[in-house]
RNA sequence: GGACGGGUGGCCGAGUGGCUAAAGGCAGCAGACUGUAAAUCUGCCGCCCCUUGUGGGCUACGGAGGUUCGAAUCCUCCCCCGUCCA
């Protein structure tokens, strides 16, 4: 591939890159040398589960992998006793130790679905910034201004709004900056809302007498909701080790509009084919439907298998389309009791993890309740466990994880 | 250190002695509609108990005490946040 062919294949999906100029010199020296770039991802170690929002900017990353690039996975496993304060308004409590151990180990358990394991360096940053000292620190300090800090938006709405900063927030940035001098970074990957981190690396390494960094910025994904940022505080995500059925129902609940970008983000489609698709929609030639059905299947298929994502797509017609029955589902088993019955509203806690009873009676009252396809209204509904038998309950809206197949015996 | 303002349910935010499990909004959940959705409409939205009722009980307005028949609301002390001054 020549150096504008790379770059090419790794602009697609991005939104910024700073500066352009300075990463095809970096892709021309690199081919030259023979010299593969170091390409540095840091992530926070605070949101253990890999959802596909993260996966936006690691597929990123394995683009570089692609064309024989290193890429860095670093957990700032020190840094997340901070906490970024990207696009967050409040001070979080800094995580203990155990806790950010913990998280990492879900994290390195899971990249390497999208990762080559072969071609990743995976780092702590704990590993330098644990021997920092006092001094280290004051002098990373004297090479950044409060102004510059202040300048960011972040910390200035929250300035502005009377909300509180912790003192160190503010180091954040300059850590992670410091990251890519400790990681001899070439280029560092990063949502939007990383920019201002990703140039203070720019700056800290030229004051450490490094080359800047090339800041790679990436869209931020949309969460299911299709308003927020996907992310496991608003609950609008989907989680790369959820089971077929569940991804592929969460992906098929997405708007219409939403899909084209999750098309861009979470697919390797070219541009040219979205394009096609997207015409086919317009012109009413293909169904929204068909294409958010494929969309579902091709995201499965990544974390699973092709048989999967076929698996979850029969089932979903039937089940949600259809209203049918899923083939399998989870059971739940009840002892016999002689003579033994039980609020309904109190089982449901039981089986269908119903949060509390009084919820369980919300659903009752609300209809969200089916037995055998039956709906049960009544909130005194009594289930009886005299009769060794099965049957089929529904708790919530049609969807495979809905269902529960209860046996007493 | 001082002056002033503030801390209410998952979040935002009303409420200044009883009518307040606490307005309103957001988020969430369920139902209807649909192409799976989205949008829209309707209902629900602290927990527990039952005889499911304009039913009973418990917990809740930063924390601990107190005043009162009764407190998110008044008093005292403490903790936390912000603004300004030093």
């Amino acid at each position: 591939m020549t150096v504008d062919e790379q770059l090419a294949y790794l602009r697609k999906g991005s939104t910024e890159i700073i500066r352009e100029e300075e990463l095809r010199q970096k892709l021309a020296h690199s081919q030259k040398t023979g010299k593969p770039l170091r390409v540095k991802l840091g992530v926070d170690p605070t949101a253990p589960d890999i959802h596909l929002g993260h996966t936006v900017v690691l597929r990123k990353l394995k683009h570089f992998q692609d064309l024989g690039h290193t890429a860095i996975f670093m957990i700032g496993d020190f840094t997340g006793m901070i906490g970024d304060p990207s696009g967050r308004n409040a001070t979080r409590p800094p995580l203990t130790r155990e806790e950010i151990l913990a998280n990492a180990e879900t994290y390195k358990q899971q990249v390497f679905k999208i990762l080559d394991p072969e071609r990743t360096e995976m780092r702590f940053n704990s590993e330098w910034l644990g021997k920092f000292t006092g001094e280290d620190m004051v002098r990373l300090c004297s090479h950044y201004t409060l102004a510059r800090m202040v300048e960011r938006e972040d910390f200035r709405n929250r300035l502005n709004a009377g909300q509180p900063i912790a003192l160190h927030e503010l180091l954040y940035p300059l850590l992670q900056a410091y990251d890519s001098v400790a990681l001899e970074a070439d280029v560092e990957l990063g949502a939007t809302e990383q920019k201002f981190n990703l140039l203070a690396g720019r700056e800290i390494q030229r004051a450490y007498g490094h080359t800047s960094q090339v800041a790679f910025l990436l869209p931020i994904l949309v969460g299911l909701d299709g308003v927020q940022k996907m992310s496991k505080s608003f609950n609008n995500y989907v989680g790369i080790t959820e089971s077929p059925a569940e991804m592929y129902g969460k992906l098929m609940s997405v708007s219409d509009q939403l899909m084209w970008s999750y098309y861009e983000l979470l697919t390797d489609l070219t541009p040219a084919e979205l394009t096609q698709r997207r015409r086919e929609v317009e012109s009413g030639k293909a169904h929204p439907m068909k294409v958010k059905a494929e969309l579902a299947r091709r995201i499965v298929t990544d974390f699973h298998s092709a048989a999967a994502a076929a698996r979850a797509e029969q089932e979903f017609a039937q089940v949600v389309q259809k209203g049918e029955v899923p083939a399998e589902m989870r059971e739940v088993r009840q002892a016999k009791v002689p003579g033994g019955k039980e609020k309904l509203a109190r089982a449901l806690v039981q089986w269908a993890e119903v949060p509390s009873r009084a919820e369980a009676e919300r659903l009752i009252k609300q209809g969200a309740v089916e037995i055998d396809g039956k709906r049960i209204t009544d909130p005194r509904f009594e289930i009886d466990y005299d009769v060794p038998r099965e049957f089929v309950l529904r708790v919530g809206k049609k969807k495979k994880d809905n269902y529960f197949r209860v046996k007493i015996s």
